[in-house]
DNA sequence: AATAATAAAGAATAGGTGTTCTTTATAGAC
DNA sequence: GTCTATAAAGAACACCTATTCTTTATTATT
């Protein structure tokens, strides 16, 4: 009986991010979301409640679509293989846009407890997801004895962040990528 | 004849950082900004003209009184003594704050190309002086003579803007000490 | 084909925003 | 002390924003 949907989530999600990413969270009308995802109102406010309940669950997709598929490199524990294919994959996430992420940490993070919540559970993970690439790079022997893991951790973990910001800024992603073997080759034997 | 003006700029000024640090540019009403500076509304249009341009004056106020001090210790080029002090100073300027250069980079970078050339220009300048540093660190063998400088500098200014996220979230700022040990150690011979 | 249910489109609304205007108060020149 | 120029205070305004409501269109069953 009833007429078939138009708009398919997912793709609202994924268009929604592109808006976020340009404007951040204030700075992106609803109009413009509305315009620009196959959406209309009424179906906005019955999918998704609010704006502030919609950027929660564009921010939770993001981090399961988009961050994640970086990450997981670093889950599957490979030592320092798993570390290149995070930054390979990271940079190419952020390049020309930066991190939807730290966007809306840097934007929200004083106001918003749950923002904050989100920005440290994910830190927490990438810090303990390098920690256990390390120590597996370390049996392996692909890097130094002497490097100390959990420093090296939140170095990498620091470093990301800054990725994030020059993805913003800089045109040219090589430099981000030579950025990259500077960390990386010091720690080798 | 005319009535002293009460508000001080300067202190304006301070005081508007806090708020733009807190709430972001859109997320700042007037009505908080005027509130909570010494300022009245008449005054402030007369002063600053609107409320963009009224950002764009902060923000140099903040690179030239904040940001500045850190800088000062790279331009006075005295090897890894400068790089140290900078990262001190750094750390103490955007614990639990975050640094309202990079948070109005990440929120208006897309958008706003004034915003984004201040952005490179500050990036540029911080590497430059990295670079500057590490030379001469290098010539008085404080650190390896295998270095690459110029991946290095790129590698620190990174660095930096991943500390300025992680002041936001991480209440612990001992953390962030430790990780510059952590990229500055490997580097000494 | 008629009907019922609901999607789409966008007009309407209530509240908030940046900016300007009006009024009142005050400090200094005469 | 009077007068005047301007600061302070905050009311007023026009526009914009998030949200809701109304109308129209469409699809699937009967």
């Amino acid at each position: 009986m009833p007429r078939k949907a138009l708009y398919n989530v997912e793709e609202v999600l994924e268009q929604a991010i592109a808006v976020f990413l340009e404007h951040g969270y204030h700075g992106a009308a609803m109009d413009e979301i509305i315009a620009r995802t196959d959406f209309n109102r009424r179906g906005f406010y019955i999918e998704f409640g609010s704006k502030q309940q919609f950027l929660y669950i564009v921010l939770a997709h993001y981090q399961e679509q988009h961050l994640a598929k970086a990450i997981s490199h670093l889950e599957h524990n490979q030592g320092m293989l798993s570390i290149h294919g995070f930054f390979t994959d990271y940079i190419d996430l952020v390049k020309g846009r930066g991190c939807l992420l730290i966007n809306i940490i840097t934007e929200l993070g004083f106001d918003d407890l749950k923002i904050r919540d989100i920005g440290r559970h994910y830190l927490d993970r990438l810090q303990i997801d390098f920690i256990g690439c390390l120590e597996k790079a370390q049996k392996l022997g692909e890097i130094r004895q002497d490097i100390n893991i959990e420093s090296t951790g939140l170095q990498l973990c620091s470093y990301v962040q800054g990725f994030a910001v020059n993805g913003i800024l800089a045109g040219d992603t090589d430099e981000l990528m030579l950025a990259t073997q500077a960390i990386l080759g010091p720690l080798k034997p």
